[in-house]
DNA sequence: GTGAAAGCGCTAACAA
DNA sequence: TTGTTAGCGCTTTCAC
């Protein structure tokens, strides 16, 4: 800057408000200065700036997978909407992880992003709580907040759990099994309370008629853990007709162990997805899912966090529902 | 830090070196100062840090959509080399658009980040390289590296297109329709190429054997543009019996058009994908593509970036082959 | 082994 | 309208 400054002859103060304060400047002063910025190639420096107190445009993104497309969907969403602010995404993968998560949020705190949207890996708010006291906004995704001094973003996963199970049982069926996961993921969790919830609804025992299914998150890969997750419904004895999975890459894994194993979907057994991927309608059969805005979701965080520096901000939660999308892997059961 | 510094008895400099080089400090001052670094939860400023010339721990991704498999998985390849460095990703999506990308390249260049990996969405090589001059140095992906002053990693897709070819032609095909795009996409454009060499080398003239399919990459999404561009191929007189198209997801996408248009794959046509996504395999049919090491990909561009901070450092371009991965979706033409 | 001091590049209040 | 000045929080000599 100070070079600019003694080459357009100037003090660097004004080279500094023909940057940030361009109206204050004389014109012809002004046109010298631009033209000795492009003509150096000066470029501004951001981190003297947050220095100075600006606000980081940077903000981070804390997701457990961006090779899963929903995170990354989810991702184009928070860019977009941070785009039109100016801000910039930051992107981080824990792998469900919360050491790893721990570090990043960490290095986050010590960059002074503007905030962090993150869908946290553990229940535990306390990292993050500490970590908003310090004042670096935290909004939540797919997590509820847990405490008011969060926002957060959700999908009533339980509502989406119901919806799944009164299809199947408005088709006819009366065993089920669930595929979910070795961890504690709360949204995978409440699908599956909105599935029992259904059941319970129509008079059957979820103990006696859901076969509840883990498989480990990673390694290995998802889709191969559920294809061979898949074993133990087909040698359960009463075998279920219907599959529930936690999403649609388990989906595709089941649908494959399941032809491995000579089953056939639907005339055999149903099977339902999550998340509605942009697969899941071109599956051999396709793929009855339930959808969540995942993009919005992505957005509506962005919203929050950037709402975080505005005076009257409240802490608050943004609620989206899930819907049932149909397709032609889910049938009445035969016999 | 004077707040530790105060709290704990010590000066200023002291908890720097605590913090910076612990080594130095007598171990009873040092365990002090960490007790009152956690008591006041005090966290290390970054931006002060690079102020004074330490390198910023975040790396730039400039890749054209996040929300597009390859590229997610690229970009965890990036961020887990990274990881291992102790740096973190910022993630831009372009969107083919060359104004963001100019846009970004400028926002991160003040970010005063480590170094910036992109897949350019032009071929003009200019701002890059004076932002390499600038000291911010650039490692291409998927784009050769047209200067020497630039690092690069590569993906040989004439080889891919040209496996695609001799795949298809030793199949019995004759007639042939290659699904691209309007954009001058480099890598898109080699797979076209090999394919033509692979004709030529047949003793077919590629204008008269391959009929040449454009469709925009956005808006709207691509796979219901190349649902909608096979039209073309279906009505086509004399129609190919096998259509390569540039990715898997716009073979996903054909392969809707193609059934909607009462076509069998592959007994009335062979369609070809390229990427190898984890979709590719559980189509129907399982789709024959191009496999390439989309996350070493990442992985190695993350490598060629770290390295431009050592001292003996050489530009250099890292270049991987593809392979064909043969499935079901291409079959003998019939007839 | 510890502290004092200079300065990284910038912004904003104030003086001229 | 432009320039002077005082730091923002940190690292790093260099005295002590």
């Amino acid at each position: 800057m100070r070079e600019v400054a003694r080459a357009a002859g100037v003090s660097a103060s004004t080279v500094a408000n023909v940057l940030s304060r361009p109206w204050i400047v004389a014109p012809d002063t002004r046109d010298r200065v631009e033209q000795t910025i492009r003509d150096i190639g000066y470029v501004r420096n951001g981190p003297a700036r947050q220095l100075r107190g600006l606000p980081s445009p940077i903000v981070g993104s804390v997701i457990l997978d961006l090779a899963n497309p929903f995170y990354a969907e989810l991702n184009r969403g928070i860019e977009d909407r941070l785009a039109e602010a100016g801000c910039l995404v930051l992107t981080c993968s824990t792998d469900h992880q919360s050491v790893r998560e721990k570090q990043l949020l960490g290095l986050l705190e010590e960059q002074a992003v503007r905030g962090v949207i993150i869908s946290p890996s553990g229940a535990d708010p306390t990292a993050l709580l500490e970590m908003s006291r310090r004042g670096t906004p935290v909004v939540l995704i797919d997590h509820p907040r847990g405490h008011p001094d969060l926002c957060a973003v959700t999908v009533d996963h339980r509502s989406g759990g119901r919806l799944v199970g009164e299809h199947l049982l408005g088709l006819g069926h009366r065993r089920f099994a669930y595929l979910g996961s070795t961890l504690v993921a709360d949204g995978v969790n409440q699908r599956r309370e909105g599935l029992r919830e259904a059941l319970t609804a129509a008079g059957l025992d979820p103990e006696q008629a859901l076969l509840d299914l883990r498989v480990p998150m990673q390694p290995p890969p998802l889709v191969d853990a559920a294809a061979g997750a898949v074993e133990q419904v087909v040698h359960a004895d009463p075998r279920p007709t219907a599959l529930v999975c936690l999403n649609d890459t388990a989906a595709l894994g089941a649908l494959h162990g399941l032809e491995a194993a000579g089953l056939r979907v639907p005339e055999d057994i149903s099977v339902v997805g999550y998340d509605d991927l942009s697969f899941a309608s071109r599956l051999a059969p396709p793929l009855t899912t339930v959808s969540q805005p995942t993009y919005q979701l992505g957005r509506a965080a962005a919203d929050l966090l950037l709402d975080e520096a505005e005076p009257g901000h409240t802490h608050r939660e943004t609620l989206f529902p899930p819907a049932l999308v149909v397709r032609s892997s889910t049938a009445a059961p035969s016999g």
